[in-house]
DNA sequence: CTAGAATGTTAACGGCGCTCACATTAGCTC
DNA sequence: GAGCTAATGTGAGCGCCGTTAACATTCTAG
């Protein structure tokens, strides 16, 4: 017998308004978040979720935060501490892959107007581009690491919605990491080239 | 008096209902389209639009490809066929001026789940596209034009999304500007394994 | 002129976010 | 333990939303 159950308190609703919501979120795969499915999904009244979550957007935001925990594990999963190109590509792939298979997700991470100032959410993503500083001043030494992270998380932010619009094809996950390989690629090796506007180098 | 007014029909309630919903788009920053406040604004039942567009989707895919139009025509504004990486740049700066001066649309355009066959929408894009391809190819003749054109337009994009969510600062333009140009000059300058990253672009 | 298509209105359904009054319980104090 | 208080749940209800159905008005073709 769940010792959670059948007693009129729940005994941690905030925690299982968060992980029905993700349940939800992965299971009707781009629907919006309702706080009242959630609280269906939590066995609770509708009016239950808000002794834990001033509104709607403070549980998504909750969710949000969530989500930047799990992405960064799951980058991290993709490469510890990347130091080469190919290595940060991987960990670009994979940001793209987290997008793909999890889209609900990540639209509420980044896709809803947010709200500024949850500090919970806002620690989250300041975790986030610390790491992503951090591995690209390993993998590019020699370069403002600030505006160098700024980029490549754009880039791959950028890819990941793009596929995820359906702008660019991501029918198979092969296709999406050669497309995101590609492109990092492509915009890595155009300065050897294009160093000089006009001069047309033979590859 | 307005000829268009005072009558049981309303003479052409399609497009009224597109720049309605434009109006309000512009005028509530950040707050979700809704069907029955376009009817409102044009003056009409909440039911009226359906004889128009089968449903809110319909709707706001055609707001997204009014949208797709005016970014074009934005983009071509800041320079009407850049050849350089410099005025090249200077179209990525429109790009993500244009999404944070007009954030509720851009949000409409990329953020929505969006509605994969709807050809109004899909044709939009892909002028974008085709468009976005031709500059690169100007730009930077040696490379792979498909695989540059994804990776800037999802650079570029990336740049939009994250000042938009305010992962980025853009509480001024000209900062917005800034990083947008620093983030496309580092990422152009950094070259992994070939070393020499100081060979910045001509100015 | 008239029939029917096109385009509008009104009313209604269910779902949503959210609030308020009220019920139940947990935990502290004595 | 008994009793008070705060925390946490329920239920009813508000207004807004998307959407549909039945009905009204107007345009247009024959």
């Amino acid at each position: 017998m769940p010792s959670t159950k059948a007693t009129y308190h729940h005994g941690d609703l905030r925690a299982a308004c968060l992980s029905a919501a993700m349940e939800l979120l992965e299971e009707s795969g781009e629907t919006a978040l309702s706080l009242r499915a959630v609280a269906r999904r939590a066995g609770v009244s509708p009016a239950a979720p808000y002794r834990h979550y001033a509104d709607r957007e403070a549980l998504v935001s909750a969710v949000a935060a969530l989500g930047y925990r799990e992405l960064a594990q799951r980058l991290a999963a993709a490469h510890p501490s990347p130091s080469t190109p190919e290595q940060l590509t991987s960990v670009a792939v994979a940001y793209v892959q987290f997008a793909l298979e999890r889209p609900a997700l990540f639209r509420i991470m980044f896709g809803e107007p947010c709200n500024r100032d949850n500090e919970e959410r806002t620690a989250a993503t300041a975790a986030v581009t610390l790491y992503l500083r951090e591995i690209v001043a390993r993998v590019f030494p020699d370069t403002d690491a600030e505006a160098m992270a700024t980029a490549t998380w754009a880039l791959v932010h950028g890819l990941a919605f793009l596929h995820l619009d359906g702008k660019l094809d991501a029918s198979t996950p092969s296709a999406v990491a050669d497309r995101v390989t590609a492109a990092i690629h492509a915009l890595l090796s155009a300065t050897s080239h294009s160093g000089r506007a006009s001069a047309v180098l033979p590859s």
